[in-house]
DNA sequence: ATTCATGCAAACGGTTTGCACGCAT
DNA sequence: ATGCGTGCAAACCGTTTGCATGAAT
């Protein structure tokens, strides 16, 4: 419902100045619903029609991440860093190896087991990367 | 107690041809005891008086991880792959983000989720990758 | 008017590769 | 003797940066 995201205030709030780059990059992260890497937003943005340098994309993607407003992934067999819209939940993504989407997992089965950890090993547990593949529920029963 | 491994047989299991280099690639990341990166291997032989190039260092690593004699790891905050010994148990590193160290954590808390997952949302999940990080014992209490 | 954002091209750092030579089998 | 392993240097690719210009406040 909430289809138009106000991004002009977002980066308001973050001392960003509130440029046309900086909006259509927010929004296109926000529509692909998906981490997306730098060289496809740019790509995304070339195909809309606007004229906007690669490392303009970096350097805006460093900003919000600095400003909490993306987060940054990587999945272990692709080099490519990978941004977000931070939606502030806790939550992981199940990548599929045959047609690459990676879909949102609510939710994560780590509280207690960490808890349990810290007691046993004496660590004080600060964050986790969970990230697990396979097939998705498409892909699962198709031919390679 | 099972302090000099055999490499020797290992390699030629492989069909690999047994190298000074290879067995003493394979010696320092088993004497590594955690994750290590290309670089460290190269600078650890050096040290040994090895003559080696850091090149051979990656397609000896690369070769080993096309056998299965080691795993190739990450984290999220270094650009620098890591590789270490592929003990074929299940299990997860905890890093600490002061001394730097990779201490392992044996099990793993994700089969049953993982299952109630596939149930759930008809993905058929074929692995995983699960990193932790935060402060380990003895850095727990340091002052920064 | 000032500050910060941007484009361009060059630099960077980890990794890969082509080629000629050398060693294990 | 053959094929695979190695060293060297150059290429590669994602990312970062210096500098001069341009736009938002």
């Amino acid at each position: 419902m909430d289809e138009i995201k106000d991004f002009k205030d977002l980066l308001k709030k973050e001392n960003l100045k509130c440029t046309k780059h900086r909006e259509s990059i927010l929004d296109v992260i926000d529509k692909a619903g998906q981490p997306v890497t730098v060289e496809a937003v740019y790509l995304k943005l070339k195909e809309q029609g606007v004229a906007i340098s690669l490392s303009t994309v970096y350097r805006v993607l460093e900003a919000l991440l600095g400003r909490g407003l993306v987060v940054k992934t990587s999945v272990n067999d692709d080099s490519k860093a990978l941004f977000e819209i931070n939606s502030m939940e806790h939550k992981h993504h199940f990548l599929c190896v045959k047609c690459r989407k990676m879909l949102p997992v609510d939710g994560c089965p780590l509280e207690d087991y960490e808890k349990a950890l810290e007691e046993k090993l004496g660590f004080s547990i600060k964050g986790h990367k969970l990230e697990m593949f396979g097939y998705c529920r498409s892909c699962r029963y198709k031919d390679e």
